[in-house]
RNA sequence: GGGCCGUUAGCUCAGCUGGCAGAGCACCGGACUUUUAAUCCGGGUGUCGUGGGUUCGAUCCCCACACGGCCCA
């Protein structure tokens, strides 16, 4: 920080030492307020609505309120402030006649500085509802200058690395994650409601299973054991439905150690939830009570607009089969081509970027993110997925080659993903040699990994189970109207400027030279 | 990983063909006892992202790097 007495933080320095002189804690550790602003302006409207004339009988109420200074316009003797708290704001009005020598104080206020202040309230000539400050109390002085009040914190980059700025800066800002938090809680809310226990499962790992992701790797000293940090909670929470447990879920972090775009984080919020007894038809209704209920509760309404369109969330979705839409956008009938080289020629052909190896899995899966999700736009169920994408469900009957998998989509992003789970120890078994084979054969493909200790839970039996995961960010994303998931997450994540890189990373280069 | 764009005062942004670094807000000094982006008078507070290069001279041209954004893979 600098600390010439002319920079703009200089001049805060002397501020904070005049107050030190003065006797003035510029940090006192307690502040009594009687009310917040919000409270306190609502309390005084419905005094004035009252109406009584007799200022003695039913004086305006008196508070103590306290918050952050945004806005100060000093006109000599007099001086008007706006206070805001996470409420909202009040506008403080000082008067030397008033304050006396306290009036002074004012000298060493700024923009940023926290204040409690006690005296009555009153609606000013131009119809503010003001606190007319009759003592002064500086709760915390403000270093530094706060961004510009009429533009705003526009560089994007110091609105994700300071967050803090960004939300003084912009009340929308506090707004979207105020929705994301009701998302959140109105699917706890559904869930819990529907008899759902919500458990913690670990997050660092022996074996990062339960998704097609690469992991974090890190060490355990006293255990001298490598660990992950988990990529999904499924193989856990499908222990606790073989412990007995009938409905259980989890809302928390993994972790995926992949690139970072306007839809990825490396850490990001999944909620997986199980329920014993049921299949993924069941599991459909309950996606669409969940997310639509999640709609009014963040919204107002299950209609919400994203980009250019409106999406409607309420009940029911349409309902299709993969392979039907996927011929039908495409013209490819994934059937036609069981050899993964004729389907290679053909999705060449119709001008899609192969690489040199693909499974028939990622095959299928580049097609349909090509032909048919970008066209999902109102909320819809995907059904039936080839086994080859899908190591975790159970087989459909009568469809050899098919799995009771639904994925759900709106606005062409994948909200939810289910199956019918797979609880046939000896086939999950051979599904996960499939992939470890896999991994051998297309050597940079990301592929579940065998879990030996999830097999031997599975060898008790698993009850038949549908489950679900959803990503609550891109949930959050749609239902808060927002285009990229750094604005859904209070911190994205950002690469570390040179400077401020760690001393173990300089550290390593050292021991390397 | 590739392409394009951006980085100038605390914030939001100008800066022409290479010639003394600019504005608004914020800040500092002064006036002002009902203001609302208060107003009026005076003041520019800067490592032009970093490091090289070209040039008499670089915010500007060239190269490399850093960070960010968008598009593509």
């Amino acid at each position: 920080m600098q600390d010439r007495e002319d920079s703009l933080v200089g001049s805060r320095i002397v501020k904070l030492d005049r107050l030190r002189e003065k006797g003035i804690d510029p940090y006192p550790p307690r502040y009594r307020r009687t009310s917040d602003t919000a409270a306190a302006v609502a309390e005084f409207e419905a005094w004035e609505k009252a109406g009584s004339q007799d200022e003695e009988a039913s004086p305006a109420p008196e508070h103590a309120l306290a918050g952050r200074i945004v806005s100060m316009r000093v006109m000599g003797r007099a001086a008007f402030l706006d206070i805001r708290d996470g409420s909202g704001a009040v506008q403080v009005m000082f008067r030397q006649n008033v304050l006396g020598d306290g009036y002074e104080l004012l000298k060493d206020l700024d923009l940023g500085d926290f204040i409690g202040v006690g005296g009555q309230m009153l609606r000013t000539r131009t119809g503010e509802v003001t606190i007319e400050a009759r003592d002064v109390t500086v709760l915390a002085k403000g270093m530094r200058p706060l961004p510009e009040k009429y533009h705003g914190l526009r560089d994007v980059e110091i609105r994700y690395r300071q967050r803090y700025l960004d939300l003084i800066a912009d009340p929308e800002v506090m707004e979207a994650f105020a929705q994301r938090s009701r998302v959140i809680n109105s699917i706890r809310r559904y869930l819990d409601g529907r008899g759902f226990l919500e458990v913690d499962t670990p997050i660092l790992v022996p074996v990062a299973a339960g998704a097609h992701a690469r992991p974090f790797d890190t060490h355990h000293n006293a255990l001298n054991q490598r660990l992950y940090l988990r990529i999904a909670t499924e193989l856990y929470l499908k222990r606790l439905i073989v412990g007995g447990f009938d409905r259980v879920y989890e809302i928390g972090r993994v972790f995926r150690n992949e690139g970072i775009d306007q839809d990825h984080n490396p850490e990001f919020t999944l909620l997986e939830s199980y329920e014993a007894y049921a299949d993924y038809n069941d599991v459909m209704t309950m996606v669409e009570g969940m997310i639509s209920t999640a709609a009014l509760d963040a919204r107002g309404t299950m209609s919400i607009p994203y980009g250019e369109e409106i999406i409607d969330f309420a009940p029911p979705w349409p309902r299709l089969q993969l392979k039907d839409e996927l011929y039908r956008r495409s013209g490819v009938d994934i059937d036609e081509y069981p050899g993964d080289e004729a389907l290679v020629r053909k999705m060449l052909q119709l001008g899609i970027d192969v690489g040199v190896r693909e499974s028939r899995g990622r095959l299928i899966d580049k097609l349909v993110s090509t032909f048919v999700e970008p066209n999902l736009v109102q909320p819809t169920f995907l059904l039936d997925y080839p086994e080859d994408m899908s190591p975790l469900a159970k087989a459909k009957p009568g469809s050899p080659g098919y799995v009771e998998r639904f994925e759900a989509f709106a606005a062409g992003m994948e909200i939810a993903n289910s199956y019918t789970e797979l609880n046939d120890p000896a086939v999950q078994r051979e599904r996960f040699e499939a992939q470890e084979s896999i991994r051998e054969r297309y050597q940079d493909e990301e592929v579940d990994r065998l879990d030996e200790d999830f097999l031997t839970a599975l060898e008790y039996g698993m009850p038949p189970t549908g489950g679900l995961g959803v990503g609550i960010d891109r949930l959050v994303m749609l239902l808060t109207g927002q285009a990229s998931i750094r604005d859904v997450l209070l911190f994205p994540q950002m690469r570390s400027r040179r400077e401020d890189q760690g001393e173990a990373e300089s550290g390593e280069a050292d021991a390397l030279q």
